[in-house]
DNA sequence: GGTGAAAAGTTTCGGCG
DNA sequence: CGCCGAAACTTTTCACC
């Protein structure tokens, strides 16, 4: 994928790519940049921007756009980190379906150590923790380890692309 | 905030508030959904949404928007959580700063517990990640615990809002 | 909160390098 | 094969009711 046909262009270092991750990142930076600021950016005319554009979604390297909500102010002002391990070690592992039906829960991770899964989740309360708690480890029969947020710093971040070589802003030296 | 000032709609439970979570909620299920779906979905004008959105903007409500990419089409195929602790429990609590030059750090959270600060962060391999946790160690001097996720069911999943009464999906009973 | 027209943005299409 | 430019259509903005 990474080469044309073998055109006249394909012996130096995949320009598209380079292209294409610029695209990336200044999507994921501002998810509503118009495809008039991203030729800007890019130095492409805006239909071919927008062909990448369409062709990145396709591809699923963009898999959609989404707001970022401050949900302090929305009422949702308590996150936590909850780590999950099930009871009975024994027992199919299926808690993301399980729990897929809370909808506190906001993302799902699996994770290798001590514990299973590290739900992140989104509440109103210390109540509704509680009670959220309880759903979880009767929906997906597991123990939990809750660590509550405090304060975010930053979050959202989109961190910087790795090159085509694998090199990236933490690459391997 | 919640009621105005005292005019024939302010007996009902604030119609007004009702209609902006819906509007939040479409928008972070989908970023880049037009004024007049919206319009729609909230039986408004297509200028009575667009108006509802700038202050949703201004209010710091919505805080931005992000095209949601998939990491691992792009080099970045290893996402870790790294808990850190101050060596030293006496000095200034400065970390968040001190790490914010680590393009690598997706988000920085505050926590309560044993550790202070979890961060979530994208590398493109193993070599990289022992690069980042010298970093993050050396920049702010502090000790690491590191949690590698093997992969993810799901992510972004926008928490279902709580209401005015601050009832909410995970409400207290 | 709604309306309507102007401005800006998007998508599609045919042709060029 | 990918890029450009222009036409057709949609969205977004703005002044006014």
């Amino acid at each position: 994928m990474g080469r044309r046909g073998g055109g006249p262009g394909a012996v130096t270092v995949d320009r598209v790519e380079e292209i294409d991750r610029r695209i990336v990142t200044l999507l994921a930076g501002d998810g509503r940049m118009s495809f008039t600021d991203l030729a800007r950016e890019t130095g492409l005319s805006v239909s071919a921007v927008h062909q990448r554009v369409r062709r990145l979604e396709k591809r699923g390297v963009v898999r959609g756009y989404a707001a970022l909500v401050d949900y302090d102010a929305v009422g949702l002002s308590l996150t936590a980190f909850v780590s999950i391990k099930p009871i009975d070690p024994a027992a199919a592992d299926d808690a993301p379906e399980r729990l897929a039906h809370l909808s506190a829960i906001e993302a799902c991770h699996s994770v290798a150590g001590d514990e299973s899964y590290i739900l992140k989740v989104r509440v109103a309360s210390p109540t509704a923790l509680e009670e959220l708690l309880n759903q979880i480890r009767t929906s997906a029969n597991v123990s939990t380890r809750t660590t509550v947020v405090l304060s975010t710093p930053y979050e959202h971040r989109s961190p910087g692309l790795a090159g085509p070589g694998g090199e990236g802003p933490a690459g391997q030296s």
